[in-house]
DNA sequence: CCAATAATTCGATAAATATCGAAATATAGA
DNA sequence: TCTATATTTCGATATTTATCGAATTATTGG
């Protein structure tokens, strides 16, 4: 993962929406969760949602698939992956922040 | 870490100048540098580095001494680990987004 | 085909961020 | 004590970000 991404995804992360958005669908896990269900869950309207889904997805972290009317966001693990793997190299010194005991 | 100190420090990481300067600190280690040398190692005039050095103290993700005239900072790992940890646990669907081959 | 639903895009605006030079503060050494 | 060095604070400005309502686009069901 190239530095410049990685300043985007941290950029996605780092807004109160945002992480909310984020985690919502890291617990819906695969199957996603529509807009409109996100929006009302974070309490912001359709078109403020709609701008932080587009940052997220700009920056890789979620993706999207339509269903009927529903357009149904959902966590990218892969990119959050590489996120983390990337701070673990990077920024922990080599040895992983993250100890044993809550990684294994 | 409360969602709002990560969201502070997600922050403070997700800027090209500052994502470089804490990758500096991490590899100096405990010894940490001074600002004039993160200011020249980066490119960036001092006044412009006292600001993203602010950024990232008032993240709590780096500490800062007095050794003479120079103010040397330096990584807070401990910071670190809580943020990788709160990842882990909030936005990697409980399992460890980095692999145990990356981790263990 | 038309009305209703789900989302996004568009403008406009307020707030936060990043940048820099100049001035101020603190420390060390002659 | 004075001067030089290291850093921060201040003031000004440009850019980016967040917000919302209104208008637009896409899809479904009658």
């Amino acid at each position: 993962m190239e530095s410049h991404a990685v300043i985007r995804a941290l950029g996605a992360l780092a807004q109160e929406h945002r992480l909310a958005v984020f985690r919502l669908l890291v617990q819906a896990g695969p199957d996603g969760l529509p807009a409109g269900a996100l929006s009302e869950a974070v309490g912001l309207p359709a078109s403020s949602m709609s701008f932080h889904l587009a940052q997220l997805s700009h920056a890789g972290l979620v993706g999207q698939r339509r269903q009927g009317r529903s357009i149904i966001y959902s966590a990218d693990f892969a990119a959050m992956n590489a996120l983390m793997a990337y701070m673990t190299e990077n920024c922990c010194g080599g040895a992983p922040c993250v100890t044993a005991t809550a990684c294994c």
